[in-house]
DNA sequence: GCGCAGAAGTAGACATTGTCAACATTGACT
DNA sequence: AGTCAATGTTGACAATGTCTACTTCTGCGC
């Protein structure tokens, strides 16, 4: 059957764009599933290829992980962005990236503990780039919200101010990162209630932020791991 | 070779304790690997027993990682009540468990992630009954350095103070998990900072809690989920 | 137009793994 | 001694990740 098998709807040799196509059915199969587990077979029997092309795409698993992470980093960074975009208020915008982030994880835990899980955190190579990119986004709409005044006073994003927002971003991100894990591995509950959670530990975290901000200690970042 | 094979240092047909054998070597490998990728044979190979014997203590792979996040669990609430025995204060009770959290994790990520990453987050069955106890023990001790004043007042742990001592153990805890996942996932470092991290962490978390003590949603829940 | 290099996809093979079923060995109780 | 259940062993099977060799197409220079 080399060209002729039935009709013209036959799938052509070349898929088009396998690339995107297998990182979509693996975004669809970690939804259906919740599990990190399934088979590069499979993903490639979705897509109707054979079992093998998604190597030509991918170098590895893991390598296919990486970019399913990456995909979920974009759209989390593209639903706080959109979450954000129309809210003048910094303590609103901050509340709606709380939201969005304690939502987005909820919605899709096997997704938010791909990306944050660290299939790849050994240091022998670290996070891919686009992971880098996004999570540095993440931090520029914390730092956006909290120099415009979230905390209930101004606090410019200067040199001078570093340590002061990068300890308010830590409380921040830590308290809505734990809260959102607690929630996804049922530890808090009920998940139903993750947004009204999110407002009131936000409330609280702001109130006291308001009287202190933490002194980080020197030397500590926040945020994806400075160069080197 | 039924009963002679050459000296008396020969293994016995019977293992003695395959059971804590194999949980014991998946706690070596998980700390050697750090991947929760390793596999049963493996376990059963350095157990010096054939690759199906594990089967006959575990019915699944997953209930073989179930026990190990079950022990992991249990190492961590010894290692907090061992912290915090011989602290009057309960600020620095509180100090303690923070420490012994994070700590806990950064030492060792893979099984923190197993332990929390809810290998079986599902909820068709639920956490085994020994991570329930964990958790629920762990919580314990929160209660109590907070009820003993913690927080800068005392909070008796009574029927009427129940939703403001969920309050702030939600605070807390997610406040630990957050800080503990971000320093594993390397989104904050370096994690050779990390009991400074979390003692200033909890510094302002206290500082803030002194003043309010979040109003979290009626209805939620802190710590294992309710029965049902 | 055309032919060819390389990209994209396929087919087959292999070691490893989780799991099942059938069999062997052993200690405990009667 | 004799039986039984618990514990271990061996062998088999399908599925998976990944390697190598082969096929089919696409784009590019001529």
């Amino acid at each position: 059957m080399t060209k002729a098998a039935s009709t013209a709807d036959q799938r052509p040799y070349h898929h088009g764009d396998l690339h995107r196509a297998i990182v979509g059915a693996a975004l669809d199969v970690l939804s259906e599933s919740q599990s990190t587990e399934f088979s590069l077979r499979e993903l490639a029997r979705r897509a109707g290829v054979s079992h093998n092309a998604p190597y030509k795409h991918f170098a590895d698993k893991r390598d296919l992980l990486a970019a399913v992470s990456a995909a979920g980093f974009e759209l989390l960074a593209k639903k706080m962005s959109d979450a954000t975009q129309h809210l003048d208020s910094p303590r609103e915008r901050l509340a709606a990236i709380a939201r969005a982030y304690v939502c987005g994880g909820v919605n899709n835990p096997a997704l938010y503990r791909l990306m944050f899980g660290g299939y790849l955190a050994g240091q022998d190579n670290g996070r891919p780039a686009i992971e880098r990119n996004a999570a540095e986004s993440l931090k520029a709409l914390l730092v956006d919200a909290i120099s415009d005044g979230a905390l209930g006073r101004l606090l410019p994003n200067t040199v001078a101010n570093t340590r002061e927002i990068n300890g308010a971003i830590l409380i921040f991100w830590s308290q809505m990162h734990g809260l959102t894990l607690l929630l996804v591995d049922h530890l808090v509950g009920p998940s139903e209630k993750a947004d009204e959670l999110s407002e009131s530990v936000l409330q609280s975290m702001l109130d006291g932020l308001a009287n202190v901000i933490p002194a980080i200690p020197a030397g500590v970042w926040v945020g994806p791991p400075p160069a080197g």
